[in-house]
DNA sequence: TTTTAATGGATTGGTATCAGACCATTGACG
DNA sequence: CGTCAATGGTCTGATACCAATCCATTAAAA
């Protein structure tokens, strides 16, 4: 696959940027992608269960779009049970999604072989970057308790899926306390592709415990603004969990 | 601008991830965003001056846009005169953008500050993680040579503004070779904005000369294999080059 | 020279999405 | 207890975007 062009094998060596740098401009649809995007939020624990969504008309102004269509966004969400609606003052959508029991329904884990390999290479990236510059800049107070009771959440977490949410929700908070929205971006790309593997697979309690040591030792890092060894405590704990995933699928 | 949230203030500590991890769904408007990507392409070089865009129908797949839209786009370029089209046979879209005269037009450099700053943040992550991965890969002869011949082009370009060019060149070629369709990604919309930034700045002659240097050695470290003296080596260039616009910018 | 294939150019009808206005419901607040 | 404000629910007309088809032009191939 390396060398074989499947057309005009002529042209190869001239220029292979254009393949490689065009992408598509749109996600296809809409709709399909502002369910995506509130699903994922949900699944990542971005929304708590229990927790309102932003009123629509603001929500829609934030995802850039129209009301009509994050309605049936939200009208998908509902039919698929992750969250209730009720109108009135004080009203409004409501998480009601509850993890569901690992292994159940895991379909076709190793079909998306490239892309999950993209998010990995990907996340040993750009998460460790964020973890380093968050250790390098200045925290508030309400930053650093923000970071220690997420990190404080992630290992008090009651069940298996509790603790996959939570560990979503640390990531992002550390990559929010980068200060970059590309990087947040970045990771929650990868988070999403990492959730969606990491619930369809037996999480053992021994790596859990491991996970926490190191969750540990990053955010004490950064709260020490130790940039080098914030940096290198996430690429640990990356290259821990490609090991778990990529032993586990092939 | 820390702590102070406009409304409900009682809630500020519970997640504040919704309002960092929501983005827009849609780029605002399909023909705008495939102009500026293709606009994008053409300054950064992925497409030479003299050579074709791929046939309207093909380029319209890649897009994932239709054909009647991508029309419209190329038709802006048209009129912008950064190509020119002929109809029939071995006909099609050229290129005939000319990098134009530094410093001509510059108008609001000042203004996208929070956006370069994110930019270069983000570009000192991603370019030193995506060279250490190029250099952790079996590269093939083709690959090898590729790099080569983008780091040539660089050292031997005849002025200003080709430097410029295949200076873009090179480091999307470094993206690619790293094998990551999110490295390239990312890559490309971080050379988007330094490209925007440097080309309406003075760039002197040790500039070019020390920039140079820098790539030297990033290639030959990818070459070699070594991805720690890669990363170093990159995390240096984009370090100078962060001092170069900030000393300009403010 | 004739034919054919590869391209850009133009038209049409259908669909998704939008912006804006208005209605319905409910709890907060005076 | 009554009024009001904040929310979700519904409708309508406009428009951006699309898929598909056919036309026009040119150069390569026969």
């Amino acid at each position: 696959m390396t060398g074989g062009g499947v057309r005009d094998v002529e042209q190869v060596t001239v220029s292979r940027l254009p393949g490689a740098v065009l992408r598509p401009v749109r996600d296809g649809n809409t709709f399909e992608a502002t369910v995506e995007q509130l699903a994922t939020s949900v699944r990542l624990g971005v929304f708590a269960t229990g927790e309102r969504l932003p009123p629509e008309r603001e929500l829609a102004l934030t995802l850039a779009v129209s009301r009509t269509t994050l309605r049936e966004a939200i009208a998908a969400l509902r039919e698929a049970g992750m969250v209730q609606t009720r109108r009135g003052r004080a009203g409004g959508t409501v998480v009601t999604y509850q993890t569901p029991v690992p292994g159940s329904g895991g379909p076709d884990l190793d079909r998306r072989g490239g892309r999950l390999d993209d998010a990995l290479n990907f996340r040993r990236v750009v998460e460790p970057g964020a973890a380093a510059l968050a250790a390098s800049r200045d925290l508030t107070a309400d930053q650093r308790s923000w970071l220690v009771s997420s990190s404080a959440e992630v290992e008090q977490a009651a069940d298996v899926a509790e603790h996959r949410k939570a560990d979503s929700r640390l990531h992002l908070a550390i990559a929010a306390l980068s200060g970059s929205d590309l990087l947040v971006a970045a990771v929650t790309q990868v988070q999403a592709v990492l959730h969606e593997m990491l619930t369809a697979i037996p999480v053992l309690a021994p790596n859990i415990a491991h996970s926490n040591r190191q969750h540990h030792l990053v955010v004490g890092a950064i709260l020490a603004g130790d940039h080098i060894a914030a940096r290198t405590a996430m690429e640990e704990h990356c290259d821990a969990t490609s090991a778990l995933l990529r032993g586990l699928l092939g």
